[in-house]
DNA sequence: CATACATATGAAACGGGTTTCAAACATTGA
DNA sequence: TCAATGTTTGAAACCCGTTTCATATGTATG
């Protein structure tokens, strides 16, 4: 409620004093320290956020816009960057705005509007707005990859390779008919997933299956009970994300469809989740920490930056666990 | 990048008047809300809300206390926040405390210090800090209970009257030995839990059987582990969470142990993933989007409120699944 | 046509920390 | 002792949208 002239006046010096003796920013002669100290107790002020936010033109806030707070894997990765954001000085402010573009323009502009340091942009639609484009905050693309003019870097994983090693995984053990739950086709990981199944069917010769899913419990299930009826030769479920893929599970356990003996299921981003499923789950793992640490230090730690856009590409791994028949050593 | 002076300017008006258009707050001749109107267009004119909520005092935001973005129950009450508060106009602002009072302190600070409209309380530590009793902002207690100087309402659920219910449904069920895996004792539903469990064993001679937990899977996944060791004989399981009782359920599918013909098991919250464990986990459901609803109104409409402390115990339902066996009709 | 009243509009103050600038004071060296 | 350099400090400007207040213009009534 005290304002730092109230602090000032009680004190017996300016304001710019109180400021200097709160940031530390110049000398002052230690019998006035005290006393301002002893004010700023005294008063219990806390130094107004806004009106600083409003003169230094920087709130030390990073933005971050993903489609879902309900999808565990955006909440490990707010989870990350949140903590990465602490460490540096800066809060993250999330938002949250599923695949409606003009929630996500109103997000950048209400960024903007406040003064925030930069933003990752971790969400995707078809319509990418311009908002983007003209963004006088810098504006990071993790998750996703965004064309130049859109974002100084973008930061996101081998998710063809990661698609390719699993429908390698499935092969080696055994699948013979295998169908892919294809992503919403407007997201980059699940076109280079799709494209990756695309590729390795039409390498085998092998006709492709396909069912499309949202990345949502309730869509995952209905969507395997239409697959299992569409394609009733299935042996291998290729899942879009891990969530899409415990929502198949269930919907196989329901059936008493044996997994793996029956169907092997692969899944994708390695949440916390899968190995908390039993049986727990195979998929393909992605160095979030990393990945968000790069994020973060793309924008805050702009320093030296040459001006050329960036593009960082993470390795994946195989995770095998018990959704698929073990190979190699413990065949 | 531009001000309002600027683009007073370029239309050949003052601020004031652009504030107005922008606004509605006064009358403009409509030739010059056009020429103003246009101006806007033309620069890309995003008024910067900093300034705004110097001068308003109000940040429009409510900041939400969570200990925890990674666990589901809290992350689905955010979502529900998060949509009841861009409904009438507010954005909701995240904090992540975890059980740390000092990060709770500076939580609730920076709210203040941004000009923040409201708290919404959910986390919990065993020293709650003073600065909640002089917050100068209203606080609501959701998921938990403050007594009246920290918190202007408090909005919970019948937690002790919902392990009751668990305790009955396991008793019923033919449980003869349960194990209560107890929440951190600082957190009240926790307590209310743990209570109802003593009364229920006192009341049928029962022996007291607990082990105590944090809401984790990691710690869940361990503490299950201690309680088959402890207590072989154990046949029911009343977890304090749904996040734990999955990590219970974990463990026993590990071991072989048929849940529920061999031990049954009952969680709590119902949240989204309770229906996607196979077997689905019996658990006690509490109205959390009602709950979310009152913590918003009584934030937003404070007009009319009398000074009274306010207190909002909502109902929770056993909600019976598959982790237990049926009775009733379909015994 | 003059008085009264409503409407439109801009100048200026405001909110509250921060920073610049210059004055005031202290210290060092000649 | 005086000039020169360094240090401390407060007044005032600044950030920028909003609002008040007074002026100016227009309309309605007598």
């Amino acid at each position: 409620m005290s304002s730092i002239r109230e602090v000032a006046k009680l004190a017996g010096v300016s304001p710019a004093t109180v400021s200097r003796v709160m940031n530390g920013t110049a000398n002052v002669v230690p019998e006035k320290r005290e006393r301002v100290l002893a004010a700023i107790a005294q008063t219990d002020f806390v130094p107004n956020e806004v009106a600083r936010t409003l003169f230094k033109k920087s709130a030390k806030t990073i933005g971050l816009i993903i489609p879902s707070i309900r999808n565990p894997y955006f909440t490990q990765l707010a989870d990350f960057l949140d903590a990465l954001a602490e460490q540096n000085g800066y809060r993250l402010s999330l938002y949250n705005v599923g695949r409606d573009p003009e929630k996500q323009r109103a997000a950048i502009q209400m960024l903007v509007a406040a003064n925030a340091d930069g933003v990752i942009y971790a969400a995707e639609t078809d319509v990418l707005h311009e908002s983007l484009k003209s963004c006088p905050i810098p504006v990071v693309a993790l998750d996703t990859r965004l064309s130049g003019e859109y974002a100084q870097a973008c930061i996101y994983a081998d998710y063809y390779q990661g698609a390719r090693l699993a429908m390698e995984h499935l092969l080696d053990c055994g699948c013979k008919s295998i169908v892919c739950i294809k992503g919403p086709q407007q997201v980059y990981s699940a076109r280079c997933r799709y494209e990756a199944y695309r590729d390795v069917c039409c390498e085998r010769g092998l006709a492709e299956q396909t069912v499309t899913c949202e990345y949502d419990f309730g869509e995952g299930l209905a969507v395997t009970e239409t697959l299992l009826e569409r394609f009733p030769a299935v042996d291998g479920i290729l899942a879009c994300n891990d969530i899409v893929a415990i929502s198949a599970y269930k919907v196989l356990h329901q059936r008493k469809i044996a997994v793996p003996q029956q169907i092997q299921l692969v899944g994708f981003d390695d949440i916390d989740l899968s190995t908390l499923l039993s049986p727990e789950l195979t998929t393909v793992r992605q160095p979030l920490r990393e990945m968000a640490e790069k994020a973060m230090e793309q924008l805050i730690r702009r320093d030296n930056e040459t001006e050329m856009k960036k593009e960082f590409m993470f390795p994946v791994v195989l995770i095998q666990r018990e959704t698929t028949k073990r190979r190699g050593t413990e065949q």
